[in-house]
RNA sequence: GCCGGGAUGGUGGAAUCGGUAGACACACGGGACUUAAAAUCCCGAGGAUGGCAACAUCCGUGCGGGUUCGACUCCCGCUCCCGGCACCA
């Protein structure tokens, strides 16, 4: 009975038991009548070494996962592998083995990682996105998306990573540069795949109203992120041509002050006028130059050039000149803008070092303005404007662009700044994208019944080139339509392609008739607790929202059943530093859960991570800190063995009632930590408390015993969802009847919170001066009556007169004075 | 530049609706046990001033104002830090 705390043979002890007894999976029988919960962690990249990152997050999940079948849901909480991308290929190279080898070897050395975790995830539904009966599917949707013209080729200026020796979607450029390797993107044209999202950016947009349950700056990294801009698109022929140049505007009502306009150096109209001005062509080559390098835009010097052409004011059919200018970007709008000096600061900068003219056409609302002080952006009262003076900014936006339409020279336009997005990636190790080219037929899907394209497994890749080019047994097909000879595409799809979908895959992960079944879906979708990094808060969660979409509108499943989103609610937890630094390699600052487990146990791995810092905080590491998280577990552990020898004798009920009082009170904070925010360090701080008062707990006696066996029992349940193991071990050896981990969460008692007696804080002047120690509902007279009883509070009413007494009830009493 | 978020002891952090600031833990100091150490247990601790001490008083949640009986919490104005976006027309 007094053997000590041994968490190796505990923690093996209950993993074998909670495998053969499979107490962790999700129940899809119909008549489980439990209330359901989905509970998702962010799966993982096999790199072959799990790290802290993985570790915290996984054991946030798990708490949850954990403390809900505790309540009686049935819950679905699984795991997966996002088996394809760029490192297996690069290991591939330097090891000389397969991408597929390498890859199923890591998923093997993971999942023992996060077995020995002890995490409660349901095995039996683990995917890897690079086994064909998944990227199957996604293969299938790609082929329904083509049908639609949601999916499409064009050739278009690229975001090109010489490192990763392929092009990257614009989410994947960060500052400029890789998100993955961090090399400096250059631009280029190509001919790729896109997915049209720019289709949804308006329901992408407005439901990110229904997202309460994600955290703000996410849903406002994904508004930025879509970056709509309500305006209009204005025409203005050009001079002694027949064509007309096309500007978007947000601003119409400043139209009357237009001067010139600005087109970007890749403008059509700029590069044909290029080809004849050697000077111009040597500005535009400059610009392309520059273009690359983003992060030099801020500090670069606004320039031009004037193209020798002219347009005409579509209202006023006065001569403006054209220009070709650095600031203006090819790839928004529409390459070209209309300049309003008087109203836009960078236009304003632009005229003033160009000498061209600047004309006011809106006035503030409450006088007059001073152009000598620089651009007036806000909005205010038309003037100079003919028919439309006098009108309001807002009115005048409208009234404006209605002129316009009902005259052909233009009309109302929504802008996004989202742009679709780019699927196609020069790389071996990822889902092929199924289509074949036909020098008859073109570009032809691969119809359903040819589904998988499967991925030769055995290509080594050198480096030099996707491998599947000189794989000949891929590359050469027949065409699906005429039959002939022709080609297979090379490409593979973004890898964000197979992470879009996995969480509503895990609700049939082995269903062979359909990517979901609907059934399933109306069952578990959406996801209630989504938790990971907030790095993914424009890729990953921006792709899986489009494509939960994508999967409703295909008819996979209806609103109802998997909702139009697919994560209610989102935790996106903070990094694990070390030294104020994210842990690496490079900086030799890492901490391996392995040797952590192997020195300390997977429980105190777990509950050190969830106690050292609020979950979406990021967690600096304190090996220290360890250390005090195994001795609290010991100090539990120990704590069993005073039911032994129980000292006899009559228990003192206040002390007996004191620590009811206590672990009732946990009782009600734990829960409320689980059930709002998931503030899991103040929920263990909780747990920390309530040992100690256990500890400090001596009065003898039977009906002492039976209080203390009660605190230790709710301690111990309590502790379950983030030390398991221990908790199964402690709970069997205190003879509960179901592991610790399935018995239901405690309930409050609320006749032990009741209390005859309240201590009351007793403030003069709202500065505290003492306690008194009153009966639960004594009034407010008899609470002053006490304190004024006090000497120590009654020495600061001498001399005063009471003008106020406020009694919060079980709180406090605030007696104001003044001097008589 | 724009949009978020934040700033509390030596450290990580707590404080439910405006009601005892600093829970819990780490680190630290003192003590008990021990031949000794480890382990364990007990005690102390925001700062300043006074006091042998118990204790008392004042100050204190980035800075300056305000509202309130009462402000870490609400309002106004700043500073700094972190994150995101950015010639977006």
């Amino acid at each position: 009975m007094s053997e000590r705390y041994d968490a190796h043979t505990i923690e093996a002890k209950w993993q074998a038991r909670w495998a053969s007894a499979g107490v962790d999976a999700a129940s899809d029988d119909p008549a489980d009548t439990r209330p359901r919960y989905y509970c998702l962690v962010m799966f993982p990249y096999p790199s072959g070494n799990l790290h802290m990152g993985h570790v915290r997050n996984y054991c946030l999940g798990d708490a949850v996962a954990r403390y809900k079948r505790m309540r009686g849901f049935n819950v679905l909480h699984p795991i997966g592998w996002d088996a394809f991308g760029l490192p297996a290929e690069n290991a591939a190279i330097k090891h000389g083995r397969s991408p597929a080898e390498w890859t199923w070897a890591n998923i093997a050395q993971m999942r023992a990682q996060l077995r020995r975790l002890g995490l409660s995830y349901d095995w039996s539904r683990e995917i890897a996105t690079c086994h064909p009966d998944y990227y199957r599917w996604e293969q299938w949707l790609f082929t329904r998306l083509l049908d639609k013209g949601l999916a499409y080729q064009a050739e278009a200026e690229v975001n090109w990573c010489e490192a990763c020796h392929t092009v990257l979607a614009n989410e994947q450029v960060e500052d400029g540069a890789c998100w993955r390797c961090d090399t400096p993107v250059t631009r280029k044209r190509l001919r790729q795949w896109f997915i049209r999202i720019t289709a949804y950016a308006e329901e992408l947009l407005a439901d990110l109203d229904r997202l309460s349950g994600w955290p703000a700056r996410v849903v406002e990294m994904q508004r930025n992120w879509i970056g709509k801009s309500v305006g209009a698109e204005v025409r203005f022929p050009l001079c002694g041509r027949k064509d007309a140049l096309t500007v978007f505007t947000t601003r119409p009502d400043t139209l009357m002050g237009v001067t010139y306009l600005a087109l970007a150096a890749g403008h059509p109209l700029v590069q044909e006028r290029a080809r004849e001005d050697a000077q111009l062509a040597a500005f535009v080559a400059e610009c392309a130059r520059s273009s690359t390098r983003e992060a030099d835009i801020e500090t670069m010097e606004k320039r031009g050039m004037p193209l020798g052409i002219e347009a005409e004011h579509p209202v006023t059919g006065e001569r403006i000149p054209v220009w070709v200018a650095n600031f203006v970007l090819m790839g928004y709008g529409t390459g070209a803008v209309m300049s309003v000096p008087a109203h836009d600061a960078r236009d304003f900068a632009f005229a003033q070092k160009y000498g061209l003219p600047i004309k006011q056409v809106v006035a503030p609302v409450d006088g007059e303005w001073d152009l000598a002080q620089g651009a007036f952006c806000e909005d205010g009262v038309l003037m100079a404007s003919g028919a439309f003076d006098g009108l309001d900014s807002a009115t005048a936006r409208a009234r404006i662009t209605e002129w316009l339409e009902a005259r052909g020279l233009g009309k109302a336009r929504v802008q996004y700044r989202l742009r679709d997005w780019l699927v196609s990636r020069q790389r071996y190790w990822g889902a092929p994208i199924p289509v074949v080219h036909c020098p008859e037929c073109g570009v032809v899907p691969v119809p359903d019944e040819d589904l998988p394209v499967r991925l030769p497994t055995d290509l080594r890749p050198t480096g030099a080139g996707s491998p599947l080019a000189d794989c000949d047994a891929f590359r050469q097909t027949r065409c699906p339509r005429c039959k002939g000879a022709a080609e297979r595409e090379l490409d593979t799809f973004d890898t964000f392609m197979e992470s879009s979908w996995y969480m509503n895959r895990y609700t049939s992960p082995r269903n062979t008739r359909a990517m979901v079944d609907a059934r399933a879906m109306a069952r578990w979708a959406p996801v209630d607790q989504y938790i990971g990094g907030v790095e993914h808060a424009v890729l990953h969660l921006l792709y899986a929202r489009f494509y939960h979409k994508l999967m409703r509108d295909l008819g996979l499943f209806t609103s109802e059943e998997g909702g139009d989103e697919p994560f209610v609610n989102l935790l996106t937890q903070g990094m694990v530093l070390k030294d104020g630094a994210k842990m690496s390699k490079s900086k030799g600052n890492t901490v391996d859960p392995n040797a952590l487990i192997e020195r300390m146990g997977a429980d105190t791995a777990r509950l050190f991570t969830l106690f050292a810092a609020p979950p979406e905080k990021d967690l600096e590491w304190n090996d220290a800190g360890v250390d005090g998280a195994h001795r609290f577990l010991n100090r539990v552990w120990r704590l069993q063995h005073r039911l032994a020898d129980w000292p006899e004798g009559a228990s003192d009920t206040a002390a007996c009632k004191a620590l009811r009082f206590a672990v009732h009170d946990t009782i009600r904070k734990v829960t409320h930590a689980f059930e709002h925010g998931f503030a899991f360090n103040v929920a263990i701080a909780a747990l920390m408390e309530l040992a100690n008062a256990l500890q400090a707990f001596s009065v003898a006696g039977v009906h002492a015993r039976a209080v203390f066996r009660e605190g230790l029992e709710a301690l111990v349940t309590m502790l379950a969802p983030f030390v398991p193991h221990f908790a199964c071990e402690m709970g069997e050896r205190l003879g509960f009847e179901t592991m610790a981990t399935l018995r239901a969460w405690p309930e409050v008692d609320e006749a032990a919170l009741a209390r005859d007696e309240v201590t009351l804080v007793v403030q003069v002047q709202g500065k505290k001066r003492g306690e008194v120690t009153v009966a639960k509902d004594a009034d407010r007279d008899a609470v002053l009556a006490a304190a004024r009883a006090d000497a120590a509070i009654a020495k600061w009413l001498d001399g005063m007169d009471i003008v106020k007494v406020i009694l919060v009830p079980g709180r406090l009493l605030n007696i104001v004075v003044r001097p008589r």
